[in-house]
RNA sequence: GCCCAGAUGGCGGAAUUGGUAGACGCGCUAGACUCAAAAUCUGGUUUCGGCAACGGAGUGCAGGUUCGAUUCCUGUUCUGGGCACCA
């Protein structure tokens, strides 16, 4: 039988979808393990090779880890909802809910090619109804919850109620400090509560829910029609398609994410993700510790004089090296506190400040400012006026929006002093030169007042204490996260099950859901930054609503992916979003893996949801991934022509100047289908007929007869021509050389350009593996050569030495060198001519989660009636490894000089003593005795002359 | 600018705790089989000197610790990734 890989891999992959070999219960006695993968946006693209690489790494992992004995969940599903398919829609009026399952429809086929073990009975599609339904009953969940900060954790809306009813709020301040009731403070009493009528109550409560809708600057993508998130912004512009965004207030819906700051910070430690992943978490939290102050104002205006200017620091050891104090521009101070001299000044500034776009502010740092011609007063040296400044390089958003500006220590306020020549103080001695700012902790204080030869660190306590004692501050922990917005004015999203009457948001009721997104033949932005809902005026208005209005925003696309891993385990459930017995016995995924973009996003919105779904009792657990490995992205190596500009004429890249030109005429760089191209010599008559003949017409201008292409390495993308996909390799190769070279490629966890070239040798070594099997005759004909001999010593060492490194390998994600193990046990059956079954049908095992396909072929052809899926992976024997001696390295002054064969158990005598009597040793020490002899057991003898 | 990761043959990459650097594969090369090609097999392939045995150098660069360093330490250059006025 030959290795016709093509029909063996279909058998096998209908067999046990027939068989329903990867059907898994809930029901087990043996030891769970789950394994997720980042589920796919099915974009119209289809696969490339790139995007199986995390799918194959935990497909082996998986089905690894169930030859071991777990019972592996292993799911795979579409995050379904997202722009594109709506931007599809809008320009080809078709509608996205059809592209969208046309698009999966490829996806799936192209997985099944690669001959994944997902319970495919467990599939989830975010856009589908029956799933949707329970994101918008856990937005419900969070809509009806508030943080409590005293407990730290989610608790229902109706404990604050009570709380509210006996005691106001004088223990449950406002999460945002800045909210004022309207027409009061921010504090209340129960009978203020009572007196409340509805409308203001339900604005109270807005204030403390999780899952809130406020007003909100928010990032307004024009081109998009659609609110970005944070993280969907990248310098000024949106991180799909580059278009510009600016903020703009609009009504929005957020999550309280804040709240979870210091849960999310913490829950790092107890799980397994990379230190590059939790310090990109950790910075994106941006958690600072300090204290605000307050300073007294003294103004030309009488106004300014009763005022008082609260800043943010983390430095209050500096306070007496404050030479100035910058507010933002934005701040509600400056208009009371600008002097009429510098009134001019300060509003042309504010002007110019307007005028700044986001993008230009953020990519040209300038250092600007204006004086407003009021002073502060140092609290601890009240002589001391400290002029007020406002500039851009203060942000509104953080902290007070003020700060206290100490040029010797902070790089920012000595550029900006030096440029305004404001006087700069030192308060560091030595530590600071006059040349650049020293951010230090460790100096002594001089020239500090009261804190003169204080270290800097016991200064921090004492003048924390000191304005906490004096009333004029408070230790305060800041964070950059912002409060996540969860609202996009678009249409294919989540519907919010929300009911809007007289202005109030009220939550639909569980039975009501799911609140289908309706069918919509136009789906075109609305009015004034409104989602396309909001053109739906029978569904806005419909029975649905109790009289109120629907919403007209849609949930942003993380919403279905913040919980997705839990729908997997209990898929079909119509009571819940998952039953808890499910929850409790899945449990955390064990293993996950994904690519690094979701650093910020997806990861921490998932990890925040589980936290409220676990403290509001839902679930068991409140992290949900245990272990994360990001895979690397396979970038594509792009080739290009280059046309003579204007002309019809294509230049070799050997013969381009270095310049970049050819004698001199300006040339196209054209990316060509990588497809096309040979290593980097170009298929001329391809390309002639390549893109329906646009290049028939092309003349060549060769070096040696050949057209070589230019070279690099860029993102793997249609647009570039670079992509190169999995389908074709599979019908040339088959799966199982296209899962094993992915992996052979190198690391999963590293970034590497694509390169079909070395594809070859991976399919080679399963030939050469099948050849262990069958014998090809001259005469076409292939003979059966395994036989049912009994394994030697020698062919039990050569099998477990391999059964050890393969699984030590997998064990520790090392793909890579887990194939080599198998192509060197290969290569030393064939040339040990061992075709014992006894070892063979063992080594298939092991094959089985990187190979499964020929892995079940032939372990079929062994007798075997069961699948390979089922057998155990085989355990490692010591025994067969022991050696009584070994051949020794021996070096003299560490220089290997030659090698001895030395029994393991001879002791350092009996090793010295052999040692000197070798001669090449001999020859090397001249006949001297050493001063020292190193024996290192199992490793290596050396000799010190 | 700040933080993190990395740098090893012509190429992708091995080397698990400091112990024979370059596993495995690609490519190249010589040979076997063949009329020929493909496929397959065998040998060679870090580099310098040498017919060879053998010897010298060698893991971005400069130092250090050690009997011994790709591995540990200090400095430095480059590359990739993340963050970027967060006080």
């Amino acid at each position: 039988m030959e290795y016709n890989f093509n029909s063996i891999e279909k058998k096998w992959q209908l067999h046990w979808k027939e068989s329903g070999a990867y059907k898994v219960s809930n029901e087990s006695n043996k030891p769970k393990f789950y394994v997720l993968d980042m589920f796919p946006y099915p974009s119209g693209a289809g696969l490339h090779v790139g995007h199986p690489l995390g799918y194959i790494a935990s497909d082996i992992y998986a089905r690894y880890k169930r030859l071991k004995g777990f019972n592996v969940l292993h799911p795979m599903g579409y995050d379904a909802f997202g722009l594109p398919a709506e931007q599809y829609a809008i320009e080809h009026g078709i509608h996205p809910a059809v592209s969208t399952d046309k698009n999966i429809e490829t996806f799936r086929r192209q997985l099944d090619n690669i001959g994944f073990c997902y319970d495919w009975d467990r599939e989830v599609r975010t856009s589908d109804p029956k799933y949707y339904r329970w994101t918008q009953w856990i937005f419900l969940q969070l809509f009806g919850s508030w943080f409590n900060r005293h407990t730290q954790k989610a608790e229902p809306i109706t404990d604050l109620i009570k709380i509210f009813e006996s005691e106001g709020n004088i223990h449950h301040p406002f999460p945002h400090s800045d909210y004022q009731l309207p027409g009061t403070g921010n504090i209340f009493s129960a009978a203020d509560w009572k007196n409340f009528d509805e409308a203001t109550q339900q604005q109270i409560l807005m204030e403390y829910r999780l899952a809130y809708c406020g007003y909100g600057e928010v990032n307004w993508c024009e081109a998009l029609g659609t609110v970005l998130a944070n993280d969907e912004v990248v310098n000024g512009v949106s991180e799909r398609g580059g278009h510009p965004v600016v903020k703009k207030k609009l009504r929005q819906w957020y999550l309280r994410i804040t709240e979870y700051a210091d849960r999310l910070l913490e829950g790092l430690q107890t799980v397994d993700f990379s230190e590059a992943m939790k310090e990109m978490q950790t910075n994106w939290i941006g958690k600072s510790s300090g204290a605000e102050i307050e300073f007294k104002i003294r103004g030309e205006k009488t106004s300014a004089n009763e005022e008082s200017v609260r800043v943010y620091t983390t430095r209050p050891d500096t306070i007496m090296g404050v030479d100035f104090m910058v507010i933002a521009p934005e701040h509600s101070l400056v208009k009371s506190i600008t002097s009429s001299e510098q009134e001019k000044e300060v509003t042309d500034y504010i002007h110019y400040v307007n005028s700044r776009s986001e993008r230009e502010r953020m990519s040209e740092k300038r250092i600007t400012g204006a004086f407003t011609g009021a002073y502060a007063v140092n609290p601890f040296d009240e002589t001391r006026h400290i002029p007020i400044w406002i500039s851009e390089y203060v942000l509104a958003g953080y902290g007070t929006g003020a700060i206290m500006a100490v040029p010797c220590g902070d790089e920012r306020d000595f550029r900006f002093a030096k440029h305004f020549n404001i006087p700069i103080s030192n308060i560091i001695g030595e530590h600071f030169n006059g040349e650049d700012a020293n951010p230090t902790k460790d100096a002594v204080l001089s020239n500090s007042g009261f804190l003169d030869g204080m270290p800097m660190r016991e200064a921090m306590d004492l003048v924390n204490n000191e304005i906490e004692k004096r009333g004029i501050g408070k230790r305060k922990v800041n964070y950059k996260m912002r409060d996540a917005a969860f609202s996009r004015q678009r249409y294919w999203g989540e519907p919010f099950p929300i009911k809007w009457v007289n202005g109030v948001a009220y939550a639909l009721s569980k039975d009501q859901l799911p609140l289908e997104l309706p069918a919509m033949d136009d789906i075109k932005p609305g009015k004034d930054g409104e989602g396309p809902l909001s053109n739906n005026e029978e569904w806005l208005n419909s029975p649905l609503f109790g009289g109120g209005q629907g919403e007209s925003s849609t949930m942003p696309g993380y919403a279905g992916s913040s919980w997705y891993f839990l729908r997997y385990m209990d898929p079909h459930n119509e009571q819940e979003f998952a039953g808890r017995q499910a929850t409790d016995y899945w449990n955390q995924v064990d293993l996950y893996i994904g690519g690094t973009e979701h650093a910020v996003g997806h990861l921490l919105y998932s990890r925040m949801w589980t936290k409220a779904l676990y403290d509001l009792g839902h679930i068991g657990f409140d992290e949900p991934f245990k272990r994360l490995v990001n895979q690397g992205m396979i970038q594509g190596s792009s080739r290009f022509v280059f046309r003579i500009n204007g002309t019809d004429q294509f230049v070799s890249h050997g013969l381009i100047s270095d310049d970049g030109t050819y004698q001199g005429r300006i040339l196209d760089k054209i990316h060509v289908d990588v497809n096309i191209v040979d290593g980097f010599e170009l298929d001329i008559s391809r390309f002639k007929q390549w893109r329906n003949g646009e290049y028939a017409q092309a003349e060549f201008i060769l070096e040696e007869d050949k057209y070589i292409c230019g070279a690099e390495v860029e993102k793997m993308s249609k647009s570039k021509f670079n992509t190169v996909n999995p389908d074709d390799l599979v019908v040339k190769y088959g799966a199982d050389t296209f899962r094993m070279y992915e992996m052979f490629l190198g690391p999963v966890e590293m970034s590497k350009p694509w390169d079909t070239k070395g594809i070859e040798g991976v399919h080679r070594f399963l030939k050469k593996l099948w050849r262990l099997f069958y014998k090809e005759n001259t005469d076409g004909s292939t003979t059966a050569i395994w036989n049912e001999e009994v394994a030697t010593p020698a062919d039990l060492k050569i099998l477990h030495r391999a059964i050890k490194k393969i699984e030590e390998d997998t064990e520790r994600f090392s793909f890579n060198t887990g194939v080599s193990g198998f192509m060197i046990l290969v290569n030393e059956l064939t040339d040990a001519k061992c075709h014992k079954r006894e070892v063979l049908e063992k080594m298939l095992t092991l094959l089985a989660p990187y190979a499964p396909h020929i892995a079940e072929e032939l372990y079929h052809v062994l007798g075997n009636s069961h699948s390979v899926l089922d057998a155990e992976f085989p355990v490692f024997e010591e025994k067969y490894l022991v050696e009584t001696s070994k051949e020794y390295p021996v070096s003299i002054n560490g220089k290997m000089r030659t090698t001895m064969n030395i029994s393991l158990s001879a002791e350092q005598k009996e090793v010295e003593e052999l040692v000197l009597a070798n001669p090449v040793v001999q020859k090397w020490t001249e006949g001297k005795l050493p001063k020292k002899i190193i024996y290192v057991r199992n490793k290596m003898v050396n000799i010190v002359v």
